[in-house]
DNA sequence: AATGAATGAGGGTTCATTCAT
DNA sequence: GATGAATGAACCCTCATTCAT
């Protein structure tokens, strides 16, 4: 009837938003079974789409990062975009807690944690370039402390509600604007990001 | 076996040794039935001791502030005594990455949570004052930063092998030196420390 | 091995026969294993039709109560239909002695017994009443005395083997037409009802 | 210090009235736990005095026949002996559920169940034989159908609280009186007997 | 004799995954 | 390709019983 190759890829993105919401609302424990019920799917349609929990969770990765990389081009060429970077991510994180919990369980070797560490990295190093060349941020900041910054944007996800949570993410933002000897707005960043 | 009726505070601590070492092999969800076989007991004396998982990880949660406790009183009146802390909780948390995946995975209001943030607080506050009266630090860090920056001590808690994971801690803490605005020694704080 | 997509219904009824088997030879408090291992069934098939113990010993009542209004709808019309009911009873009861042993455990007022109760006494009151107006009973007969009647049935299921349960269950069945006033034929009722 | 023998007694007393209480509760499979607890014993104690479930089981039995043969002495040479017997033994065994639960769960021939019904029946047959005599009972009652009659006295316990199982206990003596072909006065035995 | 901590077998239940339709 | 019933491994926990003190 409808095209297949439509199909399909609707299928996946149905998935990945019961995945996300049943995540969110359950932990990242929740039963796959919960997933297929809020998708309206069979159980089986997702083990075709996603051979087990790890392959779903990449998946998700993957979108954020594509996320992730898609505000990063409205900001190329402006000398503040890794502020601008720092506190869309630490929101986006914020609200992707199970997703953080799921990938902090894996080894740091896991070949999707060392794929998604690569992506980022490619994204955020040219805003720090950038930055520092504009004095904007210490010149020895490295990789390996991006990742760091990265990780720990991560660490605010334990706020109850998600407006809490918000604000704690442009909180820890500022807090490692000032680790990476940035300038922080009086008051914190203002939260019209 | 072993003298059934023997100190009930050798037992207690047989089994939080037990599960310490099998947290940090198989992660925070490690069957409990791992735990009672390292140390040796029946099933029974485990859930004797400890209800269930939570009350395991309260004491495991417990032994650590009170281990932290403990090594901010020898450093009680130095001016650089903020410094040292950080770069202790930094290892100590590196070392404890299912502790810290479990709690995480709570309610921040959980009593638990709130109680060692409370101690924890109790335990920092006091050498941040030092620091920002000597002007080591920024004097704009309030307790809600001092939260993010014990959770972020816990975000570098997925390097591979224990060495890794204690270099990874000591940066985490320089990082977060840099944000609370203190002077990092070139080339990162020396690990003797 | 057997058709997984085969009839729910067979399904149900293998495992409410393997039930029956099981808890006839080890007595209510079966582990519900041994009831999937004879139905040879996975241990989770079970679950999916009946989420607890309760629920399995409810549909056995029911299969028995739906026997009974069978067998009831046979008689309709008979003066001594009370008198053939009550042996059949007896002896339906006395093969399931571990069923009743179940729901004498729970209240009274649980729902299913009530239920239970409601239904018995729907097929026995008629027959009841033309006993009555045949002269055949006392006329003072009510529902209470009735459904002591029943529980009263299945008081002689302590017999050993299922020959004696049977002798015992006529035996009952006679002394509690006595009980009711009814004749009972000399050296009692014949076996061949 | 105090008599030995004494104390045991004692001790055996408050562990039986300590199982009457928590098996009236919380019904035949109550831990042995309560048991102890309640009775305010160590746990060996209770294994000292009952090796197992059954024992403690057994005592209550006898404790219940002691009185049963005790309430008979005062009505010897009663031609109305039989009746009082009757509502008397239907009110203790309606106050004793679990008791019957648990011997009926064994095997008739169980050497405890065989001692029950021989104390029972040199109890209550001397009183059978003088109602036949006195014509207030039928002649061709025999002990195989006392057996029935106590057994069926076990079955009023299903009544949700302490008066209203009282209540049903009446009633099926009465309708065991019928059985027997006893006179029971107009609206059923008065509760005062 | 009395204690209560330790034991370990076994119960119920959940859930990721497979497979016949 | 989609379905959902069947599977069985594994987990948590309870409780009757033992045994060192």
């Amino acid at each position: 009837m409808t095209n297949p190759r439509a199909d399909t890829a609707l299928r996946r993105r149905q998935i990945l938003d019961a995945a996300d919401e049943v995540f969110s609302e359950h932990g990242v424990n929740a039963p796959l079974e919960l997933v297929v019920e809020r998708a309206g799917l069979g159980r089986a349609t997702l083990y075709r789409n996603f051979p087990d929990r790890a392959a779903l969770m990449t998946a998700l990765l993957e979108r954020g990062l594509d996320a992730f990389a898609h505000a990063a081009l409205d900001l190329a060429g402006r000398d503040d975009g890794l502020a601008v970077l720092l506190h869309d991510a630490a929101e986006h994180i914020a609200l992707s807690a199970p997703l953080v919990d799921f990938w902090r369980a894996m080894e740091r070797s896991h070949p999707v944690n060392e794929m998604a560490d690569r992506r980022a990295l490619s994204i955020l190093m040219p805003f720090v370039r950038r930055a520092v060349d504009a004095g904007l941020c210490r010149p020895d900041v490295d990789e390996e402390q991006m990742l760091l910054v990265m990780d720990m944007l991560g660490s605010c996800l334990r706020g109850n509600d998600e407006a809490e949570r918000k604000r704690l993410a442009h909180r820890s933002a500022d807090l490692l604007m000032h680790a990476l000897g940035m300038q922080v707005p009086e008051g914190g960043t203002p939260p019209c990001v």
